[in-house]
DNA sequence: CACCCGTGGTC
DNA sequence: TGACCAAGGGT
């Protein structure tokens, strides 16, 4: 769950899915779409999905505990170099280079490193393999050491080299520039999408509501159904390909919604449906409007229910 | 290796 | 408001 995901985020999700399933035996045993349902509003859902994979490998394949050898665990999948050493050292105690993105940024402040992340990634294991040597019987506190050295003191923005405990040795602090690290190589200007989303209701208040495919944006998460975002042409037709004669549009207005990687403007649109002329298909079905906020929406499509719910509630309906 | 994948907080 | 950031991993 911390995987690029702050604490506070994470905490009440890792509570409630500690209490859910104790083990990694009751992960395993716990259906998917349950899982991806409590994952709901934690983002990058592919996670989720690894995880559960990476439960039903360890119950099948290591009798239900984790293997101790970095060579193992990172064949497990959702885990990777990082997750791999952590385990190894926090969990075993075992010596391990752990390199998180706190672990990077003190390395390229203490080497003054002038290559740029991602590409000093190797330059950067290769140091840290050095702070990892010769630590004693506790191997586990180095990484979390270094990693809370990191989030409190070695921080992106000012960071407080008065109480570093390795200032001495830090390239950066001695040209007195450490802002300055780690270079980041520029990143690609974040392009904008734009696309349609349609809350669609019968008369009898049920909103037609869908799974979304495994290898897309919101993989396996439920969402509303709407056309693609890759493109500027209105692909309304295509989306409602299994919606027969949805008249009389409502255009609620947009909702703009910022990803990683691009900027997602949707028009929001609102019709009533005949429930006896609605055809599903296998991914579609109809829910309550009183239990649409128990689905799981990812954050997109609370959005865009909000904005609807909001609109009905405070009378401005223009019918 | 470059790109893809969410969300909420901070300055 | 926007850019940056967070206990990264998969393809």
């Amino acid at each position: 769950m911390l995987q690029q995901t702050t604490v506070p985020a994470v905490k009440s999700y890792f509570e409630r899915f500690t209490a859910l399933w104790p083990t990694v035996n009751d992960l395993a045993a716990a259906p998917e779409d349950l899982i991806l349902k409590e994952w709901a509003g934690l983002g990058y859902y592919a996670r989720a999905r690894n995880l559960y994979k990476c439960a039903c490998a360890v119950t099948k394949e290591y009798g239900g505990i984790f293997p101790d050898t970095e060579d193992e665990l990172i064949q497990l999948p959702g885990i990777g170099p990082y997750s791999a050493a952590a385990i190894t050292s926090i969990a075993y105690n075992k010596q391990a280079t752990v390199v998180d993105g706190n672990v990077e940024r003190i390395v390229s402040r203490l080497a003054a490193l002038e290559e740029p992340l991602p590409q000093s990634k190797k330059t950067i294991k290769e140091l840290a393999v050095h702070l990892y040597q010769d630590i004693g019987p506790r191997a586990s506190d180095m990484p979390q050491a270094l990693m809370d050295l990191g989030s409190m003191i070695c921080t992106p923005k000012s960071p407080t080299c008065g109480l570093c405990p390795i200032s001495q040795y830090c390239k950066a602090r001695k040209s007195g520039d450490q802002e300055k690290y780690p270079v980041k190589s520029k990143k690609a200007p974040k392009p904008t999408r734009i696309g349609e989303v349609y809350w669609l209701e019968t008369s009898s208040g049920e909103i037609l509501v869908e799974k979304r495919l495994n290898d897309r944006m919101l993989g396996g998460m439920m969402a509303l159904p709407g056309s693609n975002w890759d493109n500027n042409a209105s692909q309304e037709e295509e989306a409602l390909s299994s919606i027969t004669h949805v008249k009389n549009w409502e255009e609620c207005g947009k909702i703009k919604h910022v990803f990683t990687h691009f900027t997602l403007i949707l028009t929001v649109r609102k019709a009533g449906i005949s429930k006896k002329n609605l055809i599903l298909n296998k991914n579609q079905h109809l829910v309550s409007i009183k239990d649409i906020g128990d689905l799981g929406f990812p954050s997109l499509y609370k959005k865009v229910s909000n904005m609807i719910l909001t609109f009905d509630s405070s009378g401005n309906r223009n019918e």
